[in-house]
DNA sequence: TTGCGACGAATTGTTCAACAAAACGCACCC
DNA sequence: GGGTGCGTTTTGTTGAACAATTCGTCGCAA
């Protein structure tokens, strides 16, 4: 993917759109492109270029860079640029210190409502794992921690979570991913579910915790080992 | 305090200062300016007007408020311009969904380190009390949630909590402010450390959770009642 | 008086062009 | 081979321009 064909495809679909809000608009569409992994951890956004295949204003790319980098997605080197964030081990850190706090919070203090949506998610988890589809299992297991937290009902937190996830798929397109990485966790899920049902959250947020902690752990293992793209750019 | 008198003295400052990074260098002196009450919530922030006032051009002004609309400090109406947020009743409910979720999470889960910040808080907020000095204890009351959630250690944790507070003040600006509002708080904060000391952490989270609850319903009922500004602007 | 539509003024959204300052790349020299 | 200096590129910031939208106000009719 160089980044020629990122710049080609970002040009077609620019101008068969009618942007309202442009500089919205554009942090979409780079949102979009970083979470697709289609700019990886570390690129570097050129203003030139993306003004150019935007076919936006450079003021207005760089009132989207403010939105961008706001939400940690983008890291600004002053007069050097702006590039695609690229999760550290401290990082990655960070992102388990706080999904710590919220996941368990929310499996024990959340409004107790239907446990359907959830289940539903373990079964999709599921079958993509029996068909072997990594990327879709990896997608369910998100989309799992995201409506866990959305059980809380906060617009916040869901914002917080989502740009937890988006800076998770970071640290995954950061490293060389193996498959069997997301396997074990959609059982700890549905167990997760099943004490919920039960009405046993303490138990499940304790899982939890645990279950994160593993996760934060392999994780850090996996930055240390050769695989793991260097740390700044440059 | 007219908009003229804020205008005046942003002048005075813009002058003498170099700055090597001007919109963020923008976005911190209109964030101050709204932490401290100076723009009061609801108020337009011309464009106009305020380029001139800071020194600087329509973009770089342009670029701050894309950063203080990421950090909620200001709403945008399109066409209409930007504003002071602004929080109504039910932004209320969703700061205190919120901080019910992370402030007894961090009582319970947070690293058991020494609890002396806290204390030192409390004697200044019952210092305060007696002095009648209300704004004093109002910010130590602050100063108390804020140093509560910097000991889980998580960088996103504390902005996180630092921009509901920054919320809280718009809150409070917002209404008439009795000022006896925040003075029961201050003992709750002095009990929820000695049960923290005492290492009792389950029954201060309990504390915690039902004294934001209290608190929730109070500034809820203030809402109602004439003192409370309007709704939205127009 | 009150309500309503229209017109002109002010403000915002967006673009473009320019320039200083900083970082980058590269040939050059020790 | 490793620093050094210089021209080139990119970023940070400004200023001016223009279309689109909103605001304010005036006049008119019920």
């Amino acid at each position: 993917m160089t980044s020629e064909g990122v710049l080609a495809s970002l040009r077609l679909e620019a101008g068969a759109t009618k942007h309202a809000e442009t500089s919205t608009w554009v942090a979409a569409q780079l949102r979009q492109l970083i979470a697709d992994g289609q700019l990886a951890p570390g690129a570097k956004l050129p203003e030139e270029a993306l003004r150019e295949a935007l076919g936006v204003s450079r003021n207005t790319l760089r009132e989207a860079f403010a939105t961008l980098h706001a939400e940690r997605v983008v890291v600004r080197f002053p007069n050097r640029g702006v590039f695609v964030a690229h999760p550290t081990a401290d990082d990655i850190r960070e992102i388990y210190r706080v999904r710590r706090f919220v996941e368990p919070a929310s499996l024990l203090w959340s409004p107790s409502g239907p446990t359907e949506d959830l289940a539903e998610i373990v079964r999709e988890a599921r079958g993509a794992a029996e068909a072997g589809d990594v990327p879709a299992m990896a997608n369910a297991n998100q989309e799992f921690h995201r409506a866990l937290v959305a059980r809380a009902g906060s617009e916040r937190l869901d914002s917080l979570m989502k740009q937890i996830l988006a800076e998770m798929r970071l640290v995954f397109a950061s490293m060389a991913s193996d498959p069997r990485f997301h396997a074990p966790y959609v059982e700890d899920n549905a167990r997760i579910v099943e004490l919920l049902e039960a009405g046993r959250a303490a138990d499940a947020a304790e899982l939890m915790a645990d279950y994160l902690g593993r996760a934060e752990r392999q994780l850090l293992a996996a930055c240390k080992v050769p695989g793991y793209l260097g740390s700044r750019p440059r």
